[in-house]
RNA sequence: GGAGAGAUGGCCGAGUGGUCGAAGGCACUCGCUUGCUAAGCGAGCGUACGGUGAAAAGCUGUACCGAGGGUUCAAAUCCCUCUCUCUCCGCCA
């Protein structure tokens, strides 16, 4: 069974857990609740392991014993495996009963990341400046329609709602879009890596992902498979159960279709492709030691903010508060970028640092100097995705309803550096 | 989809009910040795959880031979289910 949570820590400083589960707006009883589990746990191994001891050496004298002195023997132990059965069982149960606790301990938040929901964050720096236009700005899906790029109504037609195609310079321009992302983890070393779009549960529930977000998710009943909402769920379980080493960090870059059912969105952006059931992305993802997870964060961060430059768009940097950060992330940030015509900042990328998390529900451990395992650390970041479309046409549009491209796009467009509408 | 074979430690590979956590080999680690291109000799060498420790040291217990369940006093060994791999046939984007 895999750890859920770090027991160690959990016996030993108790206030810290229950701070950060307050943090997140979680009930700290949760924490005492795990720790009585544990102590019921451990007393029921203990009472199991005693008895099932005295069964193995009783039955080992069996073999020895000659046969007509067996059966007396033979009726003491019978009656011994009886009682390890039943203690079997309780351990079993208490098991459960701690699991199910330490189920409810999401990752311990790192020192500095605000307190509170989802409005609760902390801006960490804006930059650039917000585009100004002596036009009245066009929306994304306008623009899109203008230049023949974004075709929701036959989408809908397929597909349903929120499902949309690019096509032609939509299209193109999404495929550039991630091929920057692609070069730009390539040229910091990352491997490449088309993963699966289709999980386990266990993966699945291993990224932590079938906690509060288990909703959002597709899953197919008859393969009893997941669909990924990110490719961060396979680029993850791809370590599973290995012992790996991360002297230096193993860092890949996924690139995959990602699937959300956006439950309880209903009427929330529900114009254009900010919010659909399927979308492409390009993600980082690094497993390294963990004294190393913060300033490991903070590259992949540099890395985004140089996408947000190449592509120059205006953006600010939040660090997301505790009750919305998702079971797995200590800390997360979030790129938004200015849309003109909602005039808000919407995100664009996120990255989260996952601590052990993961690791330790993944078992993904790392050798460490004295030969002992430990998880290791675990942590994500968008590097390109189909969202950015959505702030690059806004950003970038003229009055004619045609679209500059940015110089960095240019030459995955095959040099186009503007996009024309197709239709008056 | 049909038929068959298989799954044992980092790798190879023994082992068909008790003394097997598992022979042997390779690889690796440590030590010794050797003037001949690297060999020889010795030792060590899995993971997890529990107990006892200041201890991630040591000692000790339990579990693990693809996974789960069963039979038995006792299972790597017997039975059932599942997963995966390989071969052949069929089908197919």
């Amino acid at each position: 069974m895999a750890a859920v949570i770090d027991v160690q820590l959990l016996r030993d400083d108790p206030d810290l857990v229950r701070r950060s589960q307050d943090a997140r707006g979680n009930d700290p009883a949760t924490v005492d609740a795990a720790l009585e589990a544990d102590r019921v746990r451990r007393e029921s191994i203990r009472a199991y392991e005693t008895l099932r001891a005295e069964q193995n050496a009783r039955s080992k004298e069996i073999g020895r014993t000659p046969k007509e002195e067996r059966q007396a023997l033979l009726d003491e132990v019978k009656e011994l495996s009886e009682r390890v059965k039943a203690a079997q069982a309780a351990v079993a149960e208490a098991e459960a009963a701690f699991t199910a606790a330490a189920e409810s301990i999401e990752n311990l938040v790192i020192e500095g990341v605000p307190a509170g929901g989802e409005e609760n964050f902390t801006v960490v720096k804006h930059v650039g400046e917000k585009p100004v236009f002596d036009f009245e700005p066009r929306d994304h899906l306008k623009l899109g329609e203008l230049l023949g790029a974004i075709d929701m109504a036959r989408g809908a037609k397929v597909s349903g709602a929120r499902f949309d195609y690019l096509r032609g310079v939509g299209a193109r321009l999404e495929l550039a879009v991630m091929q920057l992302g692609l070069q730009k983890a390539l040229d910091n070393g990352f491997v490449m890596l088309t993963p699966p779009t289709l999980v386990k549960p266990e993966i699945m529930h291993g990224t932590g992902f079938l906690g509060e977000h288990a909703d959002e998710v597709y899953h197919l009943e008859r393969q009893n498979l997941y669909l990924t909402g990110t490719s961060e769920v396979a680029l993850a379980g791809y370590h599973a159960d290995e012992i790996i080493d991360v002297t230096e960090p193993l860092r890949y870059v996924g690139w995959s279709t990602c699937y959300r059912s956006e439950a309880g969105s209903a009427g929330k952006d529900t114009r254009g492709i900010i919010r659909v059931h399927q979308f492409n992305k390009v993600e980082m993802f690094v497993y390294i030691d963990p004294a190393e997870a913060e300033a490991e964060h903070e590259r992949l961060l540099q890395w985004q903010e140089e996408m947000m430059a190449a592509l120059e768009l205006h953006y600010r940097v939040i660090d997301t508060a505790a009750g919305d950060l998702g079971s797995s992330a200590a800390r997360k940030y979030d790129i938004e970028a200015w849309v003109p015509t909602q005039d808000a900042y919407r995100e664009l990328t996120s990255t989260s640092n996952c601590t052990t998390y993961q690791a330790r529900r993944l078992n993904i451990r790392a050798r460490g100097d004295e030969g002992r395992t430990a998880p290791v650390a675990t942590l994500n970041g968008t590097i390109a995705t189909t969202r950015w479309l959505v702030a690059l046409l806004e950003t970038h549009q003229r009055a004619d309803g045609s679209v500059v491209v940015p110089e960095a796009l240019r030459p995955h467009l095959g040099g186009l550096d503007v996009l024309e509408p197709v239709q008056p």
